[in-house]
DNA sequence: GTAGCACCTAAACCTGACTTCAGGTCAAGA
DNA sequence: TCTTGACCTGAAGTCAGGTTTAGGTGCTAC
């Protein structure tokens, strides 16, 4: 059993976010002792899974809901499966456009390496679309197409 | 030259969000005729750049102190250079991250599909840590280290 | 016995990124 | 002529996701 100052530290978190948190009710099943949070395990594996559904582009209050679904027991499987398998394809769209914005980053890296080295962006510029080392071609294509 | 909504179009934006833009400073040179924008070419790549510095983590006003450098010209070549680097790195960091959410998710849709099976989640609960499948337990463990 | 620390609450506040609103210009078509 | 559509403005409004404030409890060390 953690205090909620634990778990800030645990999760690089302000206490007032676990705090928030808790009052959006995404802590349902935690207890108190006179007042005071207790964070079991159960709660921090909710801390973990909270996080990773934020990061894959889930609302507080869609995550509550989810919370909600385990309170209700065996019978909300199905939603919960549901749930994790749209933000999964969510996610997978989302790394695809990311890398395509890497890309982009490494084409102007490149870019501006270029351009100090000839005092202009002149030369650079008439490589484009075309006329680009290949890595960079290939980044550039990528960063451009969709 | 596009009008404000063929760019709006173009881009899957309201047009209420490149007049946003644009007040905000990321269109420094776009021209107007009579009162109203001219997106040319220069706008249109200005705001791939915007879409692709917003995804890697910028706020609004960083981008246009990037607008402001290129505006400035040759002499903040090394700035604009270390922006993107850094930002590269950032996003390098954030795809690693992302990986790990996403094998979260994989983890928890096997969860749930082994669950649904079983009718409750004793036995999946009993694989953890060190009884689960191959895959499974490496995006387990991914998903859960540091 | 009082100072300091970790915890608690409700409610107000903040921030970034837009969006909406109320009102106005201007050109083209019916 | 008139009305429709695409554009314009400044100012106010919205929303999510916290953060801060003001005031309070209860334990432990000095």
């Amino acid at each position: 059993m953690y205090s909620i100052g634990q778990v800030a530290e645990m999760f690089g978190l302000p206490i007032s976010t676990l705090r928030y948190y808790d009052k959006q009710g995404l802590f349902p099943k935690m207890e108190r002792v006179s007042g005071i949070r207790k964070f079991s395990e159960t709660e921090i594996e909710a801390l973990r899974v909270i996080e990773c559904l934020k990061k894959s582009g889930l609302e507080i209050k869609d995550i509550k809901q989810f919370m909600d679904w385990c309170v209700e027991g065996a019978s909300t499987y199905p939603q919960r499966k549901a749930l994790f398998e749209k933000q999964r394809e969510r996610l997978e769209e989302e790394l695809i456009h990311m890398n395509k914005v890497l890309d982009m980053l490494k084409f102007k890296c490149w870019y501006y390496e270029q351009a100090m080295r000839d005092g202009c962006e002149d030369q650079v510029q008439s490589m484009i679309p075309d006329g680009l080392p290949g890595d960079v071609q290939r980044a550039y294509e990528n960063a451009h197409h969709d």
